[in-house]
RNA sequence: GCCACUGUAGCUCAGCGGCAGAGCGGCUGAUUCGUAAUCAGCAGGUCGGGGGUUCAAAUCCCUCCAGUGGCUCCA
């Protein structure tokens, strides 16, 4: 064994240093200043603890929190030191995993429920912890002396035995907490100072033993308590813009009751959900459309053909009416299909894109229910498209493209999954296996990015989905277009081709905005309730300063609304500023002032959301800024 | 559906075994005001529903309903 071994650093920079040396203070000859921000070490690629002897040639790299990986160690190390404080605050808790997420991290144990006190109990343990500056140290077990030390712990037994015979079994020492672990973790405790716990419940889990549930604490770190400060800064102003609670203030929706998951829309939203409905049907009539509207109620047998039956039966409210059962329809597409088959079609007919905004009924189970992104009712901008083999292509490039425009007439940000064939489908996987080559083709050739989840397809085709996040940053579907060679199959669905034969058509599922509430719901928090003029149920309110002018605001709120604004006049029983701070509490765009001074110069003050400037405008200016606005759909006032 | 938590006036919340409260909103009156809250008065509650414990329950217990955060599931 030599006395120096060569290491490579990411600059290229090549040194001869001491064979043993510990990665970390590698590191710290190569980048002294730089080396107090590295929480672990590349050793040739692969992650490993500071503390970690290098004994032979190597690329060596620093991690950082701004790596990926160096989240994810953080991440992880945060797992233990939750681990390690809940161990210490119920003894008989045992640990399973506590992998890094997206956006954080977990840690599921086997223990009795938790309480919100046992919560600030391990948060007191954490935070004495991340004060002792307790070093991660790392061991390499031989399974039997590892399996001695887990004697309690069939989990941990579990990856014992399922870690290959010769790989090496690794235990992290905190204090006096053990824990199975591949690692590596940041070098101490002390690195800890951003965690934050968010909360914990139980979780269903086949690992867990039959009929015990394991309650999942889930938490996020951060490099500093300062960007945990920031985090936390952001997530109380993301509350703020909860969708749920600007409906209720902004008077869009409520719920009853008496009916869980059926939103009722209150005035102000049925504005703004027409106004959606018109935005996607312009398209609809510019595209080729038709619309339709099918039953809200079919049959069992209806559904035995759809597929439904077998696949969605669960989900779905049941009838029973002149003893046979029937079923609110889940989805449209049994209605599409129905309507293809109504007589004999030919292929000059194809693509025949059929448009349905009706009412969907979905029994979702009770705990999934969340304001209007998760309801048991809701519209859908859908359609479904009857096309040939030929015509798939660039049907769903057209969909693709209207779909990024449509949102970002919203300056929404979305992402797109490729959902491939799910454990219950229908047909012949090899269908199928084209069907997925066919829309993945499609993605790549136009260059879009996308996610692939495997499983995730609906039970009759592949599908590409559009995903919105909330102000919490969780992810909601929304449109999609959906790949199906199953139900024009199942529906027996022909047309007549020019070669004189009957050929079977394949249906595009698509929907743009997806459910129109759940589209407010995520538009809502996106935009904080400040909705573009062209949604906003009010779009202009007409102050007189005194009661001298209600005469003239009388005269030009009517002005306006020939012009088809929406435009109300708030009287003069209030204050000037009491009135203009309740037109930017309710999120009104424009807010029009008529005062003596504007009686003389025959002129009008405007005001726009959000801005303390007024403007002077003259009553044509006025008319044309705000049709342009409206007309061309502009996002800001 | 599962686990935990929550439910008091239209809204946000205080009260947590001993007389049901505040702010905002609403109504009435006064004020006619120049760009984010004028002043005063009044009305408004089976304390989510039902059951129990207690001399006494908004408060403690049980149960049902609804909501919240996760899990599972999904547009």
């Amino acid at each position: 064994m030599s006395e120096e071994i060569r290491l490579t650093f990411p600059d290229g920079v090549v040194r001869a240093l001491p064979n043993g040396i510990r990665a970390g203070d590698a590191l710290r000859e190569w980048a002294p200043r730089r080396s107090p921000s590295f929480l672990a070490a590349l050793v040739d690629g692969a992650p490993v603890d500071l503390d970690r002897p290098i004994v032979q040639d190597a690329q060596l790299a620093p991690v950082t929190f701004e790596d990926r990986v160096g989240r994810e160690i953080l991440q992880h190390s945060s797992a233990h030191l939750v681990a390690k404080a809940l161990v210490e605050t119920i003894p008989d808790a045992r640990p399973t995993v506590g992998p890094p997420t997206d956006d954080g991290f977990y840690y599921d144990f086997d223990v009795r429920p938790l309480t919100p006190a046992d919560l600030d109990a391990v948060r007191a343990a954490m935070d004495a912890a991340v004060r002792a500056r307790e070093p991660f140290h790392r061991r390499e077990l031989g399974r039997e002396e590892a399996e001695r030390l887990f004697t309690h712990n069939p989990y941990k037994l579990r990856y014992i035995a399922d870690t290959p015979v010769g790989a090496p079994i690794s235990v992290y020492d905190t204090g006096r907490f053990v824990d199975l672990c591949r690692g590596p973790h940041v070098p101490d405790t002390g690195w800890l100072q951003g965690v934050h716990v968010l909360g914990f419940s139980a979780i269903t889990t086949e690992k867990a033993e039959p009929g015990r549930a394991l309650q999942r604490v889930r938490g996020i770190g951060f490099p500093t308590r300062e960007a945990l400060a920031e985090y936390l800064k952001l997530r109380t102003e993301a509350e703020a813009r909860d969708h749920r609670t600007l409906g209720q203030r902004l008077e869009l929706f409520t719920f009853f009751d008496e009916s869980p998951g059926f939103p009722a829309i209150l005035p102000n939203g049925i504005v703004v959900l027409r106004e959606l409905e018109r935005f996607v049907r312009e398209h609809l009539d510019e595209a080729g459309y038709r619309e339709v509207r099918t039953p809200l109620l079919f049959s069992q047998s209806l559904y035995e053909t759809s597929g439904h039956w077998d696949h969605y039966r669960e989900n779905m409210f049941l009838t029973e009416a002149d003893g046979r059962m029937f079923g609110w329809k889940p989805m449209n597409c049994p209605g599409s299909m129905l309507i293809f088959r109504s007589r004999a079609r030919s292929y000059r007919e194809l693509p025949m894109r059929l448009a349905e905004f009706a009412p969907l009924h979905r029994l979702e189970a009770s705990g999934t229910l969340h304001g209007l992104t998760r309801v048991r009712e809701f519209v859908q901008d859908d359609a479904h498209l009857f096309v040939t083999e030929e015509q798939i292509e660039p049907e769903v490039r057209t969909l693709l493209d209207w779909i990024g425009r449509a949102f970002s007439t919203f300056r929404l940000k979305w992402t797109y999954e490729l959902s491939t064939r799910p454990a219950q489908f229908l047909g012949d996987p090899a269908v199928w296996d084209r069907a997925e080559s066919v829309l993945e083709r499609i993605l790549k050739d136009s260059g879009i990015e996308y996610k692939v989840s495997p499983g995730e397809g609906a039970f009759y085709g592949p599908k590409i989905d559009c995903h919105l996040r909330d102000s919490l940053g969780r992810p909601w579907q929304t449109g999609t277009v959906q790949l199906d060679y199953q139900l024009p199959l199942r529906f027996g669905l022909q047309y007549q081709g020019p070669d004189g034969q009957l050929h079977t058509p394949v249906v595009i599922h698509r929907t743009i905005l997806g459910s129109l509430e759940r589209f407010l719901g995520i538009l809502l928090e996106h935009t904080g309730g400040r909705l573009p003029p062209w949604l906003a149920p009010v779009q202009a309110r007409v102050l007189p300063v005194t009661e001298a002018q209600s005469g003239a605001a009388q005269g030009l709120a009517e002005e306006l609304s020939a012009d088809h604004l929406r435009v109300e006049v708030a009287t003069t029983e209030e204050s000037l500023s009491k009135r203009v701070r309740t037109a930017e509490v309710e999120r009104i765009p424009y807010v029009l002032v008529l005062g003596e001074k504007e009686m003389a110069g025959g002129s009008v003050a405007l005001r726009v959301r959000g801005s303390k400037e007024t403007r002077s405008l003259s009553r044509p200016e006025l008319r044309s800024y705000l049709g342009q606005k409206v007309r061309e759909r502009a996002f800001d006032p």
